[in-house]
DNA sequence: GCTTCTATAATTGTGTACAAATAGGCTAAT
DNA sequence: ATTAGCCTATTTGTACACAATTATAGAAGC
C-alpha cells in the first residue's frame, strides 16, 4: 500500500533524499500529487507552477515533469505550452462511460483471479468499517475522501489480476473527486451514512467469505452513487430542498 | 486512427518538424516506437540508446525521453540508471491475466456504448477480411502481425466508450508480441489461416449489424488463442512434430 | 467607447552539460 | 586458477539555460 497521508513539505523533501533510486522518487511525487488533486488539495482547474513545485520538492523540473506527464497521462493534469498546467475538470456527463466501465470491473473482480479470504483481509475490512462508523458520527469532507480512497485499495486486495488492478485504479482516480465536487455541505452527512451501510455490507459479505456478494454489493452502490450523483447535479443551484438553511 | 505502417527515419524527422505542437510531436514519437517494439523491429530485450534514437529522430533526449516514459508506463520498456532502456520481455505466464482481462472487455465491447453499424463500417470490416485472404496465400510474419493490429482498431469501433478504448488498447499491446514471439514459421500459414477464419466470422456477423455476436466470436478466438499459445509454448524446443525437417 | 494590434510577462518545451549508477573487464592477491 | 576489489566506459537521471508559445494588458486608431 502506497497510500500515505499527504504529509508535510519538508518531509517529503527528505523523504525524497532518502530515496534510492530515481524510480522511488518518481512515485513520491507521483503519489503526493495524485492525492492532492484527489483530495481538492489542487481542486479543478488549478494552475500548478512546475517552478513552485519543484522548489516545495526541494528538486529540479526534470524529474518533477515525469510525475507530470504520468498524471497527465492518466487524466488528471493537462499540460499546454504557454499556458500551464491545469488540473482538468470533472464533469459527470464525461465521467458517465468510465462509470459504466468501472461497474463492469467491479463485476470481474470477485470472477478474475479472486484472492482467498484469510482473516488479515477480514480484518482490513473490518477496520474501514470501523473507520467509517467513526466518520458517520463526525462527518467531514476529507475525511469521506480519504476514506473512499481507503476502502477503494482494501477492495482492490479481492482479485490478484494484476492488469485489473492497473486498470481499476486508474478509472478509480479518473472519478473519485466526482463526491467532492458535488456534494453540497448538506448532503454530507446523509452520503456518510449511505457509504457507512455500503461499507458494513461489504464487510459483512467479506466475513462470509463472499468474494462475489461482495463485488455484487459494490456495483449495485456504484450504480446507485453515479444516480445519486446525477440527482445531485441535475437538481443544483435549483434548490435547497431541506428547510433548515 | 494513428497507426500508419512504420515510415522511415527521414521521413518521421520531417513529420516532426512539421509537427505544430508538442503533443503533436510526442504522438508521432510514440506512435512509432510502440510500432517498433510490436512488430518486433525491437525484439524483446533490445538495450535502445536514448542518444541513437534522438539523434535519428533529430531531437534532443527530452521529448524523446517522454515518449520512451509513457511507454514504460504501458509495460513495453523498461530504463534504468547506469543499464539503460530494455524492450520488455514477453512471458505468457505473466501475460495469461491479461489475456483473461482482454477477454471480459471483448464482451463488454458488445454491451457499453455499442456502436450502430453503418456502411462504413462493415466495408472497414470487409477491407479487413479481404486483406486477411491476400494474407492466406502469402504468410508472412510481419504481414500478420500488422494486419492482427489493424484488424484490433477497427475492431475498436464498435464500442463508442473512451475509456474502454483506451483500456482495451494499452492491454491489446501488451499481448501482441506474444504472436510473433512464439509462433515458428512452419506453424506461421495454419495460425494465419485459423486468423482468416476469424475476421470472417466477425465480417459477418458485422454484415447483419450483431455486434454482440461479433464480441461473443472474437472472445472465444482470443480464448483458443491463448490455448493454442500456451501448447505452442510447452511443446517449444521439444520437437519439430512434423517429419519435414 | 470599442476594437485591434503590439509589446511584455509568464509558462511549458527543448537542448545540453554534468552527476549518479551500473556492468564489465582488469588487476592483483590468495 | 579463482576470486575479490577496483577502475573505467556507458547509460540514464538531474539541473539549468534558453527557445517557443500563449495570455494579458496597454496603447493607438477608428
Amino acid at each position: 500500500m502506497n497510500d500515505k497521508p499527504d504529509l508535510d513539505t519538508a518531509d517529503i523533501a527528505r523523504q525524497l533524499e532518502e530515496a534510492t533510486s530515481a524510480q522511488e522518487r518518481f512515485q513520491i511525487l507521483f503519489f503526493v500529487l495524485r492525492d492532492r488533486i484527489c483530495m481538492l488539495v489542487y481542486p479543478p482547474g488549478t494552475q500548478l507552477s512546475e517552478e513552485a513545485l519543484a522548489n516545495e520538492f526541494g528538486i529540479s523540473r526534470s524529474p518533477l515533469r515525469k510525475a507530470l506527464q504520468i498524471l497527465e497521462a492518466d487524466g488528471l493534469l493537462r499540460s499546454q505550452q504557454g499556458v500551464g498546467t491545469l488540473v482538468t475538470e470533472v464533469d459527470l456527463d464525461e465521467l458517465q462511460q468510465v462509470y459504466q466501465l468501472r461497474m463492469e470491473l467491479n463485476e470481474l473482480t470477485g470472477k478474475l483471479s479472486p484472492a482467498t479470504v484469510d482473516a488479515a483481509l477480514v480484518q482490513a475490512f473490518d477496520k474501514i468499517r470501523v473507520r467509517a462508523d467513526v466518520l458517520r458520527h463526525a462527518p467531514s469532507r476529507s475525511g469521506f475522501a480519504r476514506l473512499n480512497i481507503d476502502f477503494f485499495h482494501v477492495f482492490q486486495l479481492l482479485s490478484e489480476n494484476q492488469p485489473l488492478h492497473d486498470v481499476a485504479e486508474k478509472l478509480f482516480y479518473q472519478t473519485c473527486r466526482i463526491w467532492l465536487t458535488l456534494i453540497p455541505d448538506q448532503d454530507l452527512a446523509s452520503e456518510v451514512a449511505v457509504f457507512c451501510n455500503e461499507v458494513e455490507d461489504i464487510a459483512k459479505a467479506i466475513a462470509t467469505h463472499d468474494v462475489s456478494a461482495a463485488a455484487l454489493i459494490r456495483r449495485a452502490h456504484l450504480s446507485m452513487g453515479f444516480k445519486r450523483l446525477r440527482r445531485q447535479k441535475s437538481g443544483a443551484g435549483a434548490e435547497s430542498t431541506d428547510g433548515a438553511s
